[in-house]
DNA sequence: AATTAGATATACATTATGTATACTCAATAT
DNA sequence: ATATTGAGTATACATAATGTATATCTAATT
């Protein structure tokens, strides 16, 4: 007797719209608690009304709700930006927008400061975020590599790179953001990349 | 029949000691552990060869006992050399060697990075740090006060000293650590500090 | 009409923090 | 000398959170 499975579009999409709804509980929860310390998976799943088993069903472990809300987050954070910007012409007119892109994600939804608290407690969803957060340091060295004069050396160029991988980081940003809107926080952070550029190309230092 | 309360110097002397054992278990935990999340009383107190509640006694709570690690560690990563610094004539080689003596003071003992995990779970413990980063912030603008330019206005005051206390703070020094030694670091951050006040003497921005 | 996927109900194991109470023992005071 | 005190211990308990296990319910499919 081998089981009859089967593919039920009506219980997927069902599942799927309690999914969300958990996502959309769970990052509202982040956003009006006051610390990633008091985020359960109890609150969340009263907040969805569902149950803390259903949230387990679908997303395995806390874990995999947080990476869940990261990705929703990203999704919606406007960082398909990121594409049109690093095909402009000029790469210094990009990394200004690049910089204006990620200013507008870490600041759309608060939740990502949350999130961020919760790499600390949790290594390995820790090191989910640092690979989401490789792209950025992908187009980072790329848009570095075309500005970059031929005589700057290796080490400048990484210099340059990681400083500025450092600059439009998430707590970079919450840093600055103390008393600063997010277009100030964004001038000011384009103007420290352009002074971490400056080395590559102007070979007097 | 008052109570005849005394203090004594042999148990004040043992109770010192006592603290100065735990504290030096938990910095040691923090340091080996791999994460802020494994880091229980539970533990420390093992490791000090004492039960959980002396650490209750001495130190309140997981909070204190974290507070107290951290002073202890502010006690000996060398920022007494801050006064000195603060001191010189030429206030840019005084930030120069403020950076130097941060770069020092975050990379001489691996719990801070454990500490300030921990500030992403317990706000209240954030604060204390916090506080405590304030005397940094009030380095740098006053460093920052004595090199700018009658003319520059306010808000680029502002803007530098923001800057370089985020240049200055634990994540952009834990950031930039990949791949790079105390020294080097140290080099990058004096770079973009001069940077960051360029504009304050510099009018042709 | 039987079966299946998603959700629920209930229970349990484990780990932490934090509090409460009674106790041991060496260091003090009278 | 002897009673008292302070630091630490032993034991127990309350609470909260994650994660696992098992049985049950219900509507969608075959």
């Amino acid at each position: 007797m081998p089981p009859r499975s089967y593919v039920s579009p009506a219980r997927s999409a069902a599942a799927a719209e309690t999914r969300e709804r958990v996502i959309e509980a769970a990052s509202r929860t982040l956003r009006e608690g006051e610390s990633i310390a008091r985020f359960s998976l109890d609150t969340v799943a009263k907040a969805a009304g569902v149950t803390r088993l259903t949230v387990y069903n679908q997303f395995g472990s806390r874990r995999g709700l947080l990476e869940a809300v990261f990705d929703e987050i990203a999704r919606h954070g406007g960082l398909h930006q990121l594409a049109d910007a690093m095909a402009m012409a000029d790469p210094r007119a990009a990394l200004d927008r690049m910089v204006e892109i990620f200013c507008g994600f870490w600041s759309r939804d608060s939740a990502v400061g949350r999130l961020h608290d919760a790499m600390a407690t949790d290594p390995e969803f820790a090191e989910a975020i640092r690979e989401r957060n490789e792209r950025r340091r992908r187009g980072v060295t790329a848009l570095t590599e075309r500005i970059a004069d031929k005589g700057a050396s290796p080490q400048a160029r990484r210099d340059a790179v990681d400083l500025i991988f450092a600059l439009t980081s998430y707590p970079t940003f919450a840093s600055l953001s103390a008393g600063r809107s997010k277009d100030e926080v964004c001038k000011v952070v384009q103007a420290a990349c352009h002074a971490a550029l400056a080395n590559l190309s102007d070979p007097s230092s």
